[in-house]
RNA sequence: GCGCGAUUAGCUCAGUUGGUUAGAGCGCGUCUUUGACGUAGACGAGGCCAGAGGUUCGAAUCCUCUAUCGCGCACCA
């Protein structure tokens, strides 16, 4: 076979271009992404092994970027793995709703093009709006995740706010509800006055902030706080009771003294938890508007008293400072203070920290308000367990479930060390604040009709509008649908009881599919969802949602900073593809970067890998012109000594990048393919060629051979990672009964 | 405060359970090459693997401490 008579695109440099879309046109077509379709068509066995994983939804703020690239062509890479191992293979797609952002960017846009608030438009046609947005925003995100190659099975495509979700959702929430893990009560909460809304502890940013420390005189105490203008509503005075400087004062003694506008009544408390060492060892309580002090008067029935209210201004009692906002409030307050002499001193220099929301709104103000909780300790006794250290019908908890799941290796986290950060954060956790003060998401399935709350999947009656029934404002924080995910997208609850364990379609997947095979999120939502998600599973399923968790770290630029808006620093993963190609994209993402670690974004990186595709390519063309197709043999037997042990030596290469992908090291399997590819198969195997070509003796049979079967092997271990190339490679080699690379097998 | 990382060539980073002269990409130097590929090839320069101590026949790798940077958690008002 002559160079003629090869394909013309092989004749020239590789264009990515040229080839992507019309391979994953191509795949799409073949129906491989789709498990059932594998079996069907019988690429796949129909009692193969299975394995699942569902993409982390993207959120519908926009457009995915770089470190979206990163999260998919890891995932894709494992995938395609499993899927060239004869499993069932399945790849869920979907998209976030993503509550709290994603109405702060619609209220932005419509603020800035319109100059309207979301009360300007009423619940309704915000939703309309809003929806709208996160319509567009998914298609492009779809989109982009085609140019990545991505094998989703787009027939199970998801979103966590469609009605099969809010079916999952609501119903998740009643069982919990029932089951006492739900209650609504008043509690002290992290209160956005500038976005109206409660977030959980989770989304808040501390930021140190350098400002005063104010002594003040609390009669026959000096107090020491950085927040003056709280302390309005303080009559209670607090030391430890072991502190032998306040022994006089007894617990509940009620001493009066004179504060910012009057003579108050002031008791005294006793609570170790006050630090004898900070400031004087006395305080004063705010438990309306702080947690520590709040945790203090539930623990001794003190009263508790609104000073600020929900826009951050100051309520009547604060005498004439009612109304002002507490930033303006505060100067005028220790003035005030000042000239009644009870201010004893002021540090400057203080440093603490300030609470702010992530979700880019302001300072948190904490406030006791009405909110629902899912309650992480109570205690409950689980219908079915399948979680080793938890019978059936046992009593446990929450935070328990969380914790065996990954004690018990039934779970396990790659890297370990975030088992450790997992469960130092299980210990510290309280209850989960689920309420959301927002339009956008999924409104909280309670109604009310005067005295009467009816928590259920439907509305109480048809009717319900007319016959008076309320439905509880609020909506659910977003992770609340996310943590439902693995098995929400799997046909839970619909098919909960009827699933069957071997039968085809999306009705049998939640006994195909779950638990997941893996998990593949960043370490930033490693509480917000990896262990929400198992605390789900483990409460409605009695199972983990997935066997490994596999960790990855954040892509950054290549200064080392985060990407983000501020900074403008941000990549479109398209630009890079248009660039480069998806397969340098991917393979320059995955290459050399460990789980958990974060890394930094290198075009100069992806350009390497651009020129590996083309030496692949040339590689290619190089055997492809030097053998009779016709020629070959898949049975070759007559191999040269040489031969034979350059064989070997590939195929424990083989072996051992195998073992890299069974323990998900692909870092260091593309770094060897990589090596082996181009320093021995090229620079080495194919330069002897040239000499032994020379002469068109048996050596030039084995080594022609040998070309071939190493092109193949090689082209289909880079699969996974190189997707579309070693595809188009792949059809203009010489095999029998070629079938797609995507689902031949692993080469071995 | 508690905890977790990181520190390896000019830059960005690998080095999986400790095992012969420590690797890659990019960059740099010299040379080669016009029948796979200049998007190439050959060769090379460049590292007391943060520092100190310890375990070991043997340490970049394990242990202890220190320094610097980064991150997570935390009810010091």
């Amino acid at each position: 076979m002559g160079a003629s008579s090869l394909p013309e695109k092989l004749l020239k440099p590789y264009d990515p271009k040229q080839t992507e879309s019309e391979i994953y046109k191509a795949w799409e077509k073949s129906g491989f992404f789709n498990p059932d379709k594998c079996v069907e068509v019988g690429v796949v066995n129909k009692d193969a092994d299975t394995f699942s994983m569902v993409l982390p939804p993207p959120n519908v703020t926009g457009t995915l970027h770089l470190g979206h690239a990163f999260e998919s062509a890891l995932q894709d890479a494992i995938v395609r793995y499993a899927r060239m191992n004869g499993k069932k293979t399945l790849w869920v797609p979907g998209t976030d709703h993503a509550a709290i952002a994603t109405q702060e960017k619609v209220e932005k846009v419509l603020y800035k093009t319109e100059g309207k608030t979301r009360h300007d438009f009423g619940r309704n046609e915000f939703l309309d709006r809003v929806n709208k947005f996160a319509e567009q925003s998914h298609n492009t995100i779809v989109n982009q995740i085609y140019k990545l190659g991505a094998s989703l099975d787009w027939s199970r495509e998801a979103f966590t706010l469609d009605d099969k979700r809010t079916l999952a959702v609501r119903t998740a929430f009643l069982k919990m509800y029932d089951a006492g893990l739900i209650y609504q009560g008043e509690r002290i909460v992290n209160w956005d006055p500038k976005l109206q809304t409660t977030v959980s502890d989770d989304e808040i940013d501390w930021i140190d902030e350098t400002t005063n420390l104010y002594y003040l005189k609390y009669g026959p105490f000096i107090i020491a706080t950085a927040r003056p203008e709280t302390k309005f509503g303080d009559k209670y005075v607090v030391m430890h009771p072991e502190d032998k400087r306040y022994s006089q004062y007894k617990h509940r003694d009620n001493i009066t003294l004179e504060w910012i506008n009057g003579p108050i009544i002031a008791t005294v408390i006793k609570d170790s938890v006050i630090d004898m060492e900070f400031g004087t060892g006395v305080m004063t309580v705010t438990p309306w508007h702080d947690a520590t002090d709040f945790d203090i008067a539930e623990r001794h029935n003190l009263k508790k008293e609104q000073i600020i209210d929900l826009s951050g201004k100051l309520l009547p009692n604060a005498g004439e400072f009612a109304g002002l906002h507490i930033k303006k409030a505060r100067p005028l307050i220790v003035e005030r203070m000042q000239q009644k002499g009870l201010v004893e001193k002021i540090d400057n220099g203080y440093l603490h920290r300030i609470a702010t929301n992530s979700r880019g709104g302001g300072s948190i103000e904490p406030q006791i308000l009405k909110q629902w909780f899912v309650d992480v300790n109570k205690e409950f006794a689980i219908k079915k367990s399948q979680i080793k250290g938890i019978d059936s019908g046992a009593i446990t908890s929450l935070k328990q479930i969380m914790r065996l799941s990954v004690t018990n290796g039934q779970v396990k986290i790659i890297p370990e060390r975030f088992e450790k950060v997992y469960f130092h954060w299980i210990d510290n956790l309280r209850d989960w604040c689920i309420s959301r003060q927002l339009w956008y998401g999924h409104q909280i399935p309670v109604w009310y009709k005067g005295d009467r709350v009816y928590v259920g999947i439907e509305p109480p009656a048809v009717s319900w509008q007319d016959d008076g029934w309320i439905q509880d404002s609020d909506t659910l924080d977003t992770w609340f649908s996310s943590a439902l995910w693995t098995f929400s997208t799997l046909g839970w609850p619909e098919f909960a009881n009827s699933a069957k364990k071997g039968e085809l379609g999306p009705e049998n997947d939640l006994a195909n599919f779950h638990p997941t095979t893996i998990i593949d999120p960043g370490y930033e939502i490693l509480f917000f969802w990896v262990a929400r998600m198992v605390l789900m599973s483990g409460f409605l399923l009695g199972e983990v949602p997935f066997k490994t968790a596999y960790i990855h770290g954040i892509l950054r630029d290549s200064k080392g900073r985060k990407f983000s808006k501020s900074l403008d620093n941000g990549v479109d993963p398209l630009e890079m593809i248009d660039r480069y190609g998806a397969d340098a994209l991917r393979m320059s993402l995955i290459i050399g970067v460990g789980p958990g670690n974060d890394s930094a974004f290198s075009e100069q990186k992806v350009k390497a890998y651009k020129l590996f595709a083309n030496k692949l390519w040339n590689i290619t063309r190089f055997i492809l012109t030097n053998i009779e197709t016709a020629e070959y043999d898949e049975n070759f037997s007559d191999w040269t000594k040489v031969d034979t042990t350059i064989r070997g030596e590939r195929d424990n290469m083989l072996k051992d990048i195998t073992d890299d992908m069974n323990n998900y090291r692909l870092y260091m399997a593309t770094e060897k393919l990589y090596q082996y590819v181009w320093r021995t198969f090229a620079d080495k195997v194919i330069e002897e060629s040239k000499e032994i070509f020379k002469d068109n003796n048996k050596a030039g049979a084995s080594r022609r051979h040998l070309l071939v079967e190493t092109l193949k092997k090689m082209t289909a271990a880079l699969h996974p990672f190189m997707p579309f190339i070693t595809e188009e490679i792949w059809s203009m080699l010489p095999i029998k009964n070629r079938k797609m690379l995507i689902v031949e097998r692993w080469p071995e």
